[in-house]
DNA sequence: CCCGGATCCTGCTGGC
DNA sequence: TGCCAGCAGGATCCGG
């Protein structure tokens, strides 16, 4: 399930292998992983053929290609992984393969670029660039201040150097919801999934119940500091692989999960006071917590 | 406007 | 052994 993390690694993987890399040649092998492309396969095609890519850039779990070619207008070639989704470079055939791009090198070299995707929540599209809100660059990987349509309303993520912490925390506190909720919600502070958030609320000791307004700043702060020192030591570790739906564009695994505290370690001892570990469905998801560590809120009456 | 629940999808697993 | 319910969860859509 790629988060942050995984994306960051798959985004460092691209900038390495397929800058200047023309696109020559597309395979659409599933038509709905271009339900984001307006003007469907054609479009799709039409904008994409004999463009190379200039820069590879992400925000939160969204990651694109910019665009240079016969195109009049500023585009990307936007990628959103889902919870299945990889790109792959010179892999074998997978029967999940969505989309396969055809790359031709300066030097001559060819190599195949590879959309998988099993459980077919991800999607690829050719998209016009827009000017960021705030005028800053539009996420890692990029100084251009600009970010695809698709992406306008996804917010800054906790690697972004011009996110704003002190604005961040006021919104936060301004929600009425839970503070798990608040962590997920992409229009919040973007990257965070389900993993992160689980083992962020771990670190900090709360319940994913604890309303979001009754926390005092601090505490807002030094759960967003766990959050995003947690998803620093997993992109360090190359992210995190559960079950082979996350590998980095050479196929290579990440080594994260063997550090996870609490996700997906029902029953297992909680690494600071060795109680149990339990889950429980919260937002139609599983929720893994310390039942000692992070006691649940009072409910109000 | 804000909040929260339902929904899309595929493949694997576990229970009977 | 075979079948089927349940589970995994990104973002988005819609109803209250």
């Amino acid at each position: 399930m790629p988060e942050l993390p995984e994306v960051e690694t798959i985004r460092a993987g691209l900038a390495r292998h397929v800058l200047d890399a023309t696109v020559v040649g597309l395979d659409i092998r599933r038509d709905s992983a271009l339900r984001r492309q307006d003007g469907g396969r054609t479009e799709f095609t039409d904008r994409l053929l004999g463009c190379h890519f200039t820069a590879a850039v992400r925000r939160g779990k969204f990651l694109w290609l910019t665009l240079s070619g016969a195109d009049e207008v500023a585009a990307a070639l936007v990628i959103h992984l889902g919870m299945s989704g990889q790109l792959r470079l010179g892999s074998p055939p997978s029967s999940h393969s969505r989309i396969r791009f055809d790359l031709s090198f300066p030097d001559g070299r060819t190599e195949v670029l590879d959309f998988v995707d099993q459980r077919t929540f991800g999607y690829v599209a050719v998209r016009d660039l827009v000017p960021t809100a705030d005028g800053l660059p539009g996420g890692l990987g990029s100084d251009r201040p600009q970010v695809p349509d698709l992406a306008a309303h996804i917010a800054r993520d906790l690697l972004d150097p011009h996110l704003d912490r002190t604005d961040l925390v006021h919104r936060i506190r301004a929600r009425q919801t839970g503070i798990k909720r608040a962590l997920l919600d992409q229009e919040l502070v973007s990257g965070i999934g389900n993993i992160y958030a689980d083992e962020a609320l771990w670190r900090a000791g709360l319940h994913y119940a604890r309303a979001a307004h009754r926390l005092r700043s601090a505490e807002v702060n030094r759960l967003l500091d766990h959050a995003s020192e947690v998803m620093n030591e997993s992109l360090a570790a190359g992210g995190t692989t559960f079950d082979e739906l996350y590998v980095n564009v050479d196929g290579d695994a990440g080594y994260f999960a063997r550090a996870l505290a609490v996700y997906g370690r029902t029953g297992a001892n909680c690494p600071r006071c060795d109680t149990p570990i339990v889950r429980e469905a919260f937002m139609n998801r599983s929720s893994f917590r310390c039942p000692r560590c992070q006691r649940p809120p009072r409910t109000r009456r």
